[in-house]
RNA sequence: GCCGCGGUAGUAUAGCCUGGCCUAGUAUGCGGGCCUGUCAAGCCCGUGACCCGGGUUCAAAUCCCGGCCGCGGCGCCA
């Protein structure tokens, strides 16, 4: 290897390292010439170091082309590890460096600040962009809550599936799909692995979780919408109801947040955003659509036509309503009317206007939609056609239930959104590394 | 898909309403120079831009139309 290890790690290990040779590889950060004495920062990703470039520390060629080398040339630097007068604490006495490789041209983003830049020119660039600390945080972020969603799970007796992206017919939402052409056959790009996760929970598996991509062919032109995003997704069997699927939700909310805040790491990306908690009461707040139209009306003077769904304000306004009232960056929103709700949601035995669908918002924002399905043959398909459909076109997957199918639910939870929502980004693209939306297919 | 706003050096912006004073200003980057402890380094010199197409006008960065792209809101969704 090249590199010794990190910078942090060095500048960390100061006691034990003091005075001795070390190597230092990254991007230059910047550069100080000063004249006969010149500073280089280096940085990598876990943060930077000083060089300081002495007249006699190096030959006097190389000495002198230090001081010219380009922003954001990838270099080692050799020398001897001291403590100084820096930010960090310490710095590298420079005996020696080796040029790897250096800019041809000018660069079109500087790094350093990078997040002042409009988000279209950052995501053209986005390989400077994400030599940005501050956008590189966001990614440390969303791995450690997809970590997060994968030990919580499997703590809890879930098994990760992988279920096929390639679909013989659009799913259930009526969102729109991607058609692609397969071996001379249409098939879609999967906006959901929904039926496949049913299955495997009526195939045995009882408890099921999956990360994978999902795909929705919509023209959105929002701060909240990608054509391609990561899809969070249990399933669960043996349920009594909605409210079982809800603890396993909340659970894994307050797992996320024990591990963004118990991790140094994450928590200083945390306070570079300026995010110093996320909210979780004793029990996550739980409000009825049919409470929630009288909150909203006589709270927020929110008129929304009774049955209807919620739209982008309501759920602002709700997510206030759980910061005033619980102190909560949470809220569930439940017993969702049928007319919102996809067919395989169960229905309210005593209320069929009404089922067991619910979504959690988080700061005003939905990133979690979930429901108890139905799991009785009959009532799938009397559903089935109380929405227009035809059986007929679903035919492969009630053929699952055919065969024994436990009582079950489960959740779709956004991946990006959680990491937007807990930085506080202002779009949705910030927290996806490559976004897709109706213009955007590169980089 | 609908509605609104916008597109000026590599980047971020000023100028546009009220056309001529724009040879298009500023910061940063980039190129060169000075400086032995800088850390938002400083100082000096230089470089570099009006999205594309059409129209109005003596004259267009500025006004009008179309396209493309961007930003935001809505519908729909996670």
């Amino acid at each position: 290897m090249l590199k010794q290890g990190f910078i942090a790690e060095l500048v960390a290990r100061i006691d034990e390292l003091e005075g001795s040779n070390v190597r230092v590889c990254g991007w230059l950060h910047s550069v100080r010439d000063v004249g006969r004495i010149k500073f280089l920062v280096i940085r990598d990703r876990t943060g930077t170091i000083q060089a300081v470039f002495k007249r006699g520390c190096c030959d006097e060629e190389k000495f002198r082309r230090a001081g010219k080398l380009r922003l954001e040339t990838v270099l080692c630097v050799d020398g001897e590890l001291v403590r100084g007068r820096t930010k960090e604490g310490v710095e590298l006495r420079a005996r020696d460096y080796a040029v790897l490789s250096e800019p041809v041209e000018p660069l079109p983003l500087e790094p350093a600040t990078s997040h002042e830049a409009g988000l279209a020119t950052r995501l053209n660039y986005r390989w400077l962009d994400t030599r940005n600390p501050r956008v590189t945080g966001i990614f440390i972020v969303e791995a450690a809550v997809a970590r997060a969603f994968r030990e919580y799970y499997r703590e809890r007796g879930f098994v990760e599936i992988f279920t096929s992206k390639i679909v013989a017919a659009g799913t259930e939402s009526g969102a729109e799909v991607f058609p692609v052409i397969y071996f001379g056959r249409e098939a879609y790009l999967a906006q959901s692995p929904q039926f496949y996760k049913q299955m495997a929970v009526i195939g045995g598996f009882e408890r099921v979780y999956e990360i994978g991509p999902v795909f929705r062919a919509e023209p959105h032109h929002t701060t909240r919408h990608l054509t391609e995003y990561h899809s969070l997704d249990i399933e669960m069997g043996f349920i009594e109801g909605p409210e079982d699927v809800m603890r396993e939700v909340e659970g894994f909310f307050r797992r996320v947040r024990s591990d963004l805040l118990g991790d140094q790491v994450t928590r200083s990306v945390l306070e570079m955003y300026g995010i110093d908690d996320i909210r979780i009461p004793r029990e996550i707040p739980r409000i009825t659509m049919r409470e929630a139209y009288k909150v909203l009306e006589e709270r927020y003077g929110k008129k929304l036509p009774y049955g209807e769904d919620l739209d982008p304000e309501a759920e602002r306004l709700l997510g206030r309503y759980a910061s005033e009232e619980y102190d909560s960056d949470f809220i569930f929103v439940t017993e969702y009317p049928w007319g919102s709700r996809p067919f395989y949601t169960m229905r309210l035995e005593s209320e069929p206007d009404w089922t067991t669908g619910f979504d959690l918002l988080y700061r005003g924002l939905e990133v979690v939609t979930g429901s108890q399905r139905e799991h009785r043959l009959d009532r799938l398909m009397a559903n089935i056609r109380d929405k227009g459909l035809e059986p007929e076109s679903f035919k492969f997957y009630l053929d699952f239930f055919k065969h024994g199918a436990p009582p079950h639910g489960g959740a779709g939870m956004g991946l990006e959104r959680i990491v937007m929502q807990t930085l506080r980004l202002g779009n949705i693209r910030e927290a996806r590394l490559l976004p897709r939306d109706p213009e955007r297919l590169t980089p």
